[in-house]
RNA sequence: GCCGCCGUAGCUCAGUGGUAGAGCGCAUCCUUGGUAAGGCUGAGGUCGGCAGUUCAAUCCUGCCCGGCGGCACCA
């Protein structure tokens, strides 16, 4: 037989299964009663290339996939594309390249890489989010949601760069500047779409504790995300002499109603309507609301979160002592976005609060002490007491803990009907207006008239005009000569097309959905999707543990309670995959000096690693390992290395060598391990053809390769089942080596060629082309990716004789070998006649004899 | 600041209330008819630190130290 070589044998079976069609997805009625399976991974942005976390997150996907189906399930493993977005806007105006033609020029690119890794998709299923055919669709329900009053217009404040005519999310505002332009960008409050999501909270964080296969973390994330809080709203009067025109009253939002006789001040935000109100008519707090608005100057502040606050000349009534009357500040600390936009600060229980309060020098009244400490004593001048106890200073609450305090003020304050126990909500609704070209466009018509209007559903898709120019800044959309003007569909008179685009999180919030028929009229095949839904195991990364998948729990339940869809909970499984990271290499005067590895050799010199720069010679700094990036050169481009070790290789290295869950770290030493493993693999089909069929010489031998066989089926397929694939794979390397180990003539060849049809057929989900060949290197007709996972008899998987170690005083001492489930007595008895043991229990009394089944047995002697 | 995760061999990581493991690296030797290799053998660990629970703690509990991630004035 002749060496492995992957660069004939994977082209190979990549054109066998592609002749089978062995990857197109069966429908219900051709399952044959098999279980239905939905695998996904998070479909890419077309960037151009794939890089190896792609590779590792879509290896991950096709060996959960290649699994499952060997397990007998009707699998679904589709591929899409994520193709709206800023990237191909910004190609257009560097390159002059059409962002459509720069998209999909990506994609076919992105395609025959991917191919490349043999992944089991259906690519009879893909489709790209900027096809009209799917854009269309999402306009369709995006017009279903409007119906339901889930879309709504409003103003809110956005980042507007003055240079690029363009509004920028925060993470594209660094110090203050718009990352393209650098121009200082600017607080803009635009008339903006949104989403209602905030209907939905409750039910989302409820959902929350179904989603028993999602990681904990995420879950955490997602509910500390929509920050639910349950308190006290009510309203204060103004003092005498000191109300507004037009203003009734303040209301505040508190979490600590208890602490309500702690109260120094009361606290606006600079935009909230009694601020502005105040600003009109004195230009002093005009300045302060003005100054706030561009937020914190410098870094320090925002570092420090140093308190800055204005007196406003107002004070309020304390609804509790209409005698008391506290001051109205506005404050840096209080966002209009939370709550009311107004709160009391109580200076001795609350951080932020006593550090406003020391500034400007306020009064900080105690009214919790804690328990077993004297409130004659109690001081909180130095640092805030924010934990439970006792409260006193507090008429009607004194002697109540903090949880019957706020029970009793939230009572008496709906009493008084002056306010309500309140739930809020960090979670905002979403705004999903973006000022730009490339992404679905809002299918509104905007008439003067009849205000905004649904385009008719005979008139979608709104398609995206092909013929913009992007020299000038701005949205294309908006000075496009033809393209906004329209008709009104109620009136018929002359009307303008919104020129907003969807954000392109909306692009994703269904796509799972459209993958159960992607060729149906309808945005969504319920029967399809009813069949499919909801994906049984979601992969990708931590970074979209928000935002990407709360909208998409979100947008299911919108579209199930619209009618469009019927599964509320999309992703029952989700996994979220550890990134690939490698070492950096620099220069050693130069901190930006990073050199490619390719161009690093790396040895160890006295027990310490060097590096050297081959093309010159110098002495290198190995740097902290990170995250895989153009900027660090510690890229390693999946090509390269299909390129000389095969794709199998590849997808074993970048599966072994760390939990799925964590980052892997690629190191040169890994790939080649990985690339021995394939070879050993290999090596142990190899003298098959010679063996023929013999008995075992030794049938104690054969005995205990049958039971190493069936032990490593059983350790990988757990392995498998519980994605912990970098222990399948170690089991696999053991088991491999034991075959390796053993002897033919010894051994047989039944049990010989049981341990090798098993081990094709485990390797399969992770080297499938390798496998592919062993299988066939067995005689085997069909193809593996057609065979039967492999069965465990438990019998054989059970040790038949444990080592049982015995303690003296909790020191090894000895050991017994005995058969599995003895009893404890039994196990006493031989132990204390252990000759080993005797020796060390001499001139001790025994003094009790702990045994645990199967396990260890301890005596304890003095 | 708050919340979460992690700390085990030189490196990357398994693991378990009861004998500390794997791969890579390193050292020694063998092979030179699997050779842009293969194989044998071996060294190497206070299981981050301190205390507690227990017959027994790397594992459970508490505190501390170090690294990473999320949120960040959320009233």
């Amino acid at each position: 037989m002749a060496r492995y070589n992957p660069k004939e044998v994977e082209p190979r079976w990549r054109a066998a299964w592609d002749d089978k069609g062995v990857f197109r997805t069966r429908g219900p009625e051709e399952a044959g009663g098999k279980p239905k399976y939905y695998v996904l991974e998070m479909f890419p942005y077309p960037s151009g290339n794939i890089h190896m976390g792609h590779a590792r997150n879509y290896v991950m996907g096709d060996v959960v996939a290649r699994f499952k189906r060997a397990r007998g399930f009707n699998v679904l493993h589709p591929m899409g594309w994520d193709a709206f977005g800023m990237p191909a806007e910004n190609a257009a105006m560097e390159r002059g390249v059409h962002p459509k033609a720069w998209t999909y020029s990506n994609i076919d690119n992105m395609r025959a890489q991917l191919k490349l890794l043999g992944l089991s998709i259906d690519w009879s299923r893909e489709f790209a989010t900027c096809d009209p055919a799917y854009y269309g669709r999402q306009q369709r329900w995006f017009l279903d949601l409007w119906e339901r009053g889930l879309v709504y217009r409003k103003e809110s404040v956005v980042n507007w760069d003055p240079v690029d005519h363009t509004v920028l999310a925060n993470e594209q505002v660094i110090d203050g500047r718009g990352w393209r332009s650098g121009a200082v960008v600017e607080k803009r409050k635009l008339t903006q779409w949104f989403l209602r999501i905030t209907d939905y909270a409750d039910e989302l964080i409820e959902g929350l504790k179904t989603l028993d296969r999602w990681p904990d973390k995420v879950r955490l994330m997602q509910e500390n995300w929509i920050g639910k809080s349950r308190g006290l709203k009510f309203r204060f009067d103004f003092a005498e002499g000191s109300k507004p025109d037009g203003i009734d009253n303040l209301e505040v939002y508190t979490t600590r109603p208890d602490t309500l006789f702690g109260a120094s001040f009361v606290a606006i935000a600079w935009d909230h309507p009694l601020a502005e109100r105040i600003a009109a008519a004195d230009p002093a707090v005009a300045a302060f609301c003005e100054e706030l608005r561009h937020g914190a100057a410098t870094e320090a502040e925002i570092e420090t979160g140093e308190k800055k606050g204005l007196f406003t000349g107002l004070e309020v009534v304390h609804p509790f002592d209409p005698s008391i009357k506290l001051p109205v500040w506005i404050a840096n600390f209080v966002l209009m976005q939370y709550g009311t936009g107004a709160l009391f600060g109580c200076p001795g229980h609350d951080q932020r609060d006593h550090d406003f309060a020391s500034k400007y020098g306020l009064p900080i009244i105690p009214v919790v002490c804690p328990d077993g400490v004297d409130p004659a004593t109690f001081n909180v001048d130095a640092e805030p007491f924010v934990g439970d106890g006792k409260l006193f200073n507090s008429r009607f609450l004194d002697g109540l803990d903090v949880d019957s305090g706020i029970a009793a003020a939230i009572d008496r304050m709906e009493a008084q009907d002056q306010g309500e126990g309140a739930t809020v909500y960090r979670l905002r609704d979403w705004g999903v207006s973006r000022q730009r070209y490339w992404g679905c466009p809002i299918p509104v018509i905007h008439c003067e008239a009849c205000g905004p209007q649904p385009v008719p559903p005979e008139q979608l898709p709104v398609e995206l005009p092909e013929d913009v120019e992007f020299k000038t800044p701005g949205n294309p959309l908006d000075r496009h000569p033809t393209w906004r003007h329209t008709t009104c569909p109620k009136c018929k008179g002359a009307a303008q097309r919104e020129t907003d685009t969807l954000d392109t999180f909306v692009d994703s919030s269904w796509y799972f959905a459209r993958f159960a028929n992607p060729h149906a009229a309808e945005p969504i095949d319920k029967v399809a999707a009813d069949y499919w839904l909801a994906v049984d195991q979601y992969i990708g990364g931590v970074e979209h543990a928000v935002l990407h998948l709360l909208y998409a729990r979100f947008i299911s339940r919108a579209l199930t309670d619209a009618g469009d869809m019927t599964v509320r909970e999309p992703f029952a499984g989700l996994f979220t995959q550890g990134m690939v990271v490698h070492e950096t290499y620099r220069l050693p005067d130069d901190p930006k000096g990073w050199i490619e590895p390719t161009d690093v050799e790396l040895k160890t010199v006295d027990g310490k690693r060097v590096a050297r720069r081959i093309s010159t010679g110098e002495p290198l700094v190995i740097g902290d390992i990170e995250k895989m990036s153009k900027s660090k050169k510690n890229v390693v481009a999946p090509e390269e290395i299909l390129d000389a070790y095969g794709v199998d290789a590849g997808r074993l290295f970048v599966l072994s060598d760390s939990p799925p869950e964590r980052d892997v770290q690629w190191t040169a030493g890994g790939i080649e391990g990985s690339w021995r493993f394939v070879n050993r693999v290999w090596s142990v089909f190899e003298d098959l053809d010679q063996m023929g069929v013999t008995e075992p010489a030794d049938p104690d031998a054969a005995q205990a390769l049958r039971r190493t066989t069936h032990k490593a089926i059983k350790a990988v397929t757990e392995g498998f089942d519980g994605f912990r694939f970098n222990s399948a794979i170690a089991r696999l390397y053991e088991f491999v080596n034991a075959i390796k180990g053993s002897d033919p003539e010894a051994t047989g060849s039944a049990a010989r060629r049981e341990a090798l049809s098993a081990l094709a057929r485990l390797i399969a989900p992770i080297v499938p082309h390798l496998a592919e060949e062993c299988w066939a290197a067995l005689g085997e007709t069909g193809m593996v990716v057609d065979a039967p996972w492999p069965a465990f008899d438990p019998m054989l998987a059970a040790d038949d004789e444990i080592a049982l170690p015995i303690q003296v005083n909790g020191k090894r001492r000895g050991e017994l070998k005995v058969k599995p489930g003895l009893e404890p007595a039994d196990v006493e008895k031989i132990a204390l006649s252990d000759e080993q043991v005797k020796r060390h229990l001499d001139g001790l009394t025994v003094r009790k004899v702990i045994v645990v089944k199967d396990r260890i047995v301890n005596i304890v002697a003095g």
